[in-house]
DNA sequence: GTCTATAATATGATAGAC
DNA sequence: GTCTATCATATTATAGAC
C-alpha cells in the first residue's frame, strides 16, 4: 500500500536543500511579490469601489481589472469588506493630512490660496480617493464615523482657531470658520465628484492644463474677494 | 362540460350589477389609491437609493419601508432599474427649477443671494434629492447624461450670459461665471451630500433653524465679500 | 390588486488538488 | 500561492391562486 519503499534509501542532501529551504532573498522578492500585489489589487478597488459603492461593486470586477482571480484575491484578503475597509483606511492618510499645515503665522490670503490649489491638485490626481470617501459619507459614514468624530473634528477645531485668530487680528473678514473650512471642501472636491456633470456643462476637466489653472484662479478670487466689484 | 347551463335562465339585473359593473367614482377612488401607493413607493425607493445607490438597496429594503410587499411593489413598478428610473426623472424637475429664474434686470447680489438661499432649502427639505443626484453623477450619470448635456447645459449657459452681462455692466467682479455656478451648487449641496461629516464635526444640522440662518448668512457673505477685509 | 410559492440568477466564500 | 469546482445565500422576477 506505501510506496515509501519505492523510494531511494539515500536521502538526497544537497540537490533537493535549496527547493526545501529558500533563500532569504527568495524570500524577501516573494514578499515584494505579494505587496505589489496587494496593493494592485487595492488600486483597483479604489477605482470600482469609488464609482459603484460597496454594493455595487462585485469582486469579478474588481479581479478582473486587478488582473487577479476573484479567488486569489480571497487569498489576499478574507472578504470583500476587509478589503473595502482597508482601501478606506489607507484613503483617510491622503484624506487627512492637507489640513494639518496651515497656522497662525502665515498670511491668511496665501495660507487659504496654498489650502485651496493642494485640494483642487488632490481632485485632478485623487479623484478615486475624493468619490469614495463621499460615497462614504454619503451613507451616514459607517466605518468612518468614529474618525470623522475624533481625528477630523479635532485637527478642524484647531485651525477653526488659527481662523479665528486672522480674524481677530483683523486680517480677515469675520467669517465664521467652520462654514469657511466647508466651502473651500466642497468648491475643490466638486471638481472631482462632480467631473460628469463639470464636463457634460463645460466640456473641461482639471486633467486640462488651463482648465486647471482657470479654475484655481477663479476659486481663489471668489473665497478671497467675493463677487460683489471693490469700490 | 360546459357549466353555462347550469346557470338560472333569468339573468339577475339589480343585485349583482353593482359589484360587476363599478361606477365612475368607485374607479376614481381606485385609481387614487393606486396612485397615493405608487407615490408612496417612489418616496420611500428615493430615500434608500439615494443612500445606498441602485446596486446597493434591495426591493425588500423599498418595499418594507413603503410598508407593500416585495411581489406587491413589482405589480406597480415592472422592474427594480424601472423604479429607478422613475424616481429620477422626478428628482430633475426639483433639480433644474431653481436656476431658471435669475434673469439680467435683477440686482446680481440679490439674485445670487436668493439663489444660495433657494438652493440651502432645497439641502434641508430635499437631501434625499441631493444624495440620489450626486451619486447618479458620481457613477458617470449613465441614465442622465443626456439631460445634462442637453436641459441643464442649456440653462447654465443662458445664466452664463446674464452673469457676463452684470459683469460687463460692471455690477459684479470678473468671475468666469461657469465656476462661479459650481462653487454656489458646491457649497449649498455640500450641507445636504455631506451632512453626516458636517454634523460630526459642528455638531449641527440645517434643520437647526439657527444653524440654518448662520450658514445662509456665512455663505452669502462668502460669496458676495470674501474673506478678505474690505479697507 | 394582493398573496404564496418558486424559478432563475448573481455573487460571496470555501474546499481541496497541484 | 494559484487553480478548479462547488456550496451557500441573497435577491430579482414570475406564475398562479384567491
Amino acid at each position: 500500500m506505501s510506496k515509501q519503499i519505492q523510494r531511494p534509501a539515500t536521502p538526497a542532501k544537497k540537490p533537493k536543500a535549496r527547493s526545501r529551504v529558500p533563500s532569504e532573498a527568495t524570500l524577501n522578492r516573494r514578499k515584494r511579490l505579494m505587496e505589489t500585489k496587494r496593493s494592485a489589487i487595492m488600486e483597483a478597488a479604489l477605482d470600482v469601489f469609488s464609482r459603484y459603492g460597496l454594493h455595487g461593486t462585485s469582486l469579478d470586477q474588481v479581479a478582473s481589472q486587478a488582473d487577479v482571480s476573484k479567488t486569489n484575491l480571497l487569498y489576499y484578503f478574507a472578504s470583500k469588506e476587509d478589503l473595502y475597509i482597508n482601501v478606506l483606511r489607507q484613503l483617510m492618510d491622503v484624506w487627512l493630512s492637507p489640513l494639518k499645515s496651515f497656522s497662525v503665522e502665515q498670511d491668511p490670503a496665501e495660507a487659504i490660496g496654498d489650502y485651496v490649489r493642494v485640494k483642487l491638485e488632490l481632485s485632478r490626481d485623487h479623484p478615486a480617493e475624493s468619490r469614495l470617501f463621499c460615497l462614504e459619507v454619503i451613507q451616514g459614514a459607517p466605518l468612518l464615523l468614529g474618525e470623522l468624530q475624533g481625528s477630523l473634528r479635532d485637527i478642524v477645531e484647531s485651525k477653526v482657531s488659527v481662523i479665528n485668530a486672522w480674524i481677530e487680528a483683523g486680517k480677515l473678514a469675520p467669517v465664521e470658520p467652520h462654514h469657511l473650512i466647508f466651502s473651500l471642501w466642497a468648491m475643490t472636491q466638486h471638481y472631482a465628484d462632480f467631473r460628469t456633470q463639470v464636463e457634460a456643462v463645460s466640456g473641461r476637466t482639471l486633467e486640462d492644463p488651463a482648465f486647471f489653472a482657470e479654475t484655481l484662479t477663479n476659486l481663489k478670487a471668489l473665497v478671497l474677494q467675493g463677487v460683489c466689484p471693490r469700490s
